[in-house]
DNA sequence: CCATCAAGTATACGGTGTATACATGACTCG
DNA sequence: CGAGTCATGTATACACCGTATACTTGATGG
């Protein structure tokens, strides 16, 4: 059991409140009161309720990009490594759904945007699917195509599915929307036109 | 200058609110200075807020269905009509982005679910985008597939596009993302592999 | 004429984030 | 040792929120 600051205790509170009700149950006094201080006591650690919310949603974004960065280099063939790629995502939005909310669905001021951060690079997850796309592409197996352009298609059927099962819109349990996903990133391989 | 009813009021000035800032900006008192009545007042012909709210996402889903379905039989090419279908969704995400948030990206008890709900044919928007894909297969024009699961991932990519786009992840202009997102539908039908 | 009832008002309660002022204890330095 | 400094916490208060409860008012119809 190791010693706890302060600061840990109300980041794992304000976490564990998150987690279980989302974002609007952590609230200043119910983490306040899940750490044993007073409410204003926490605002010696972080200066408001949004900074606090951001470092939760800093940290589930680098728990995704850390899993993501680990299934690099896995599977030679690119299209298993891109639909790897597309694992740790989902399982992410399925074991955290609020705090992918927050992570990925609400605007944050330091957010890599399309085209020019992720062209320049600034993205070192978004860095790791256009590398499976510039190899598919030079090996023949890809179309030649916009590479940049073909990662953001690819993160947007993902992202869309998720958003879409997060907002209710399908009814089946976690291990048929997987499936689902996954069988709807093959179409966009594959196309549907005949 | 047509009479309008209390409720009718109260619907144009929370409309007004959410249009420009969100469902957080309507809130009862400021909805009640709009209209000249007292908060409470509200109360005799809304419930609840979140009744209030949810009026407002269901006029805002029927524009969008209304829309959607004036173009169920323009172009005789299946193909060109997807992508006309396409268009409603993002022309209201684009103009109402606030209320499209709502509507189609918050969890709301009446929305049909995938799978059962859109096979039973309960959603009017959802039929119009398979029965395109239904004729499609028809034609030989689309590859021969679940015409329901291939509904589902043209959506999801549109949804994932305007959803990443709301969240803040794309720096260029609304025509440049336009582009980019029938682009990206394209590349669904096309396929991305070589 | 008076009862009824829809529509609106006034007040209050428990919740929220947080500004402000104060307390306390540990540490440093003369 | 004693005094000042500073990090860390507390206590109180304010403005805002949704809304429960009780009251007022004006029209309507028997």
């Amino acid at each position: 059991m190791t010693r706890l600051t302060t600061a840990e205790k109300i980041l794992r509170a304000a976490h564990k409140l998150f987690d279980n009700d989302g974002a609007d149950a952590v609230t200043m006094r119910r983490v306040a009161d899940a750490v044993g201080i007073t409410p204003m006591a926490i605002y010696r650690h972080f200066p408001t309720r949004d900074a606090l919310l951001k470092r939760l949603s800093d940290d589930s974004f680098n728990a995704v990009a850390h899993e993501w960065e680990t299934r690099r280099t896995r599977h030679r063939d690119v299209l298993h490594r891109l639909m790897a790629l597309a694992e740790p995502y989902l399982d992410y939005a399925l074991a955290h759904p609020h705090l992918f909310d927050h992570a990925f669905s609400v605007p944050r001021d330091d957010a890599r945007r399309f085209p020019e951060d992720f062209r320049a690079g600034h993205s070192p997850t978004f860095n790791v699917v256009v590398h499976a796309v510039v190899e598919g592409m030079d090996q023949g197996v890809l179309k030649q195509d916009d590479p940049y352009d073909v990662a953001m298609a690819i993160w947007a059927q993902q992202h869309g599915l998720i958003a879409l099962y997060r907002a209710g819109r399908f009814s089946c349990d976690e291990a048929q929307f997987r499936a689902f996903y996954l069988q709807s990133l093959r179409r966009l391989f594959d196309g549907i036109k005949a």
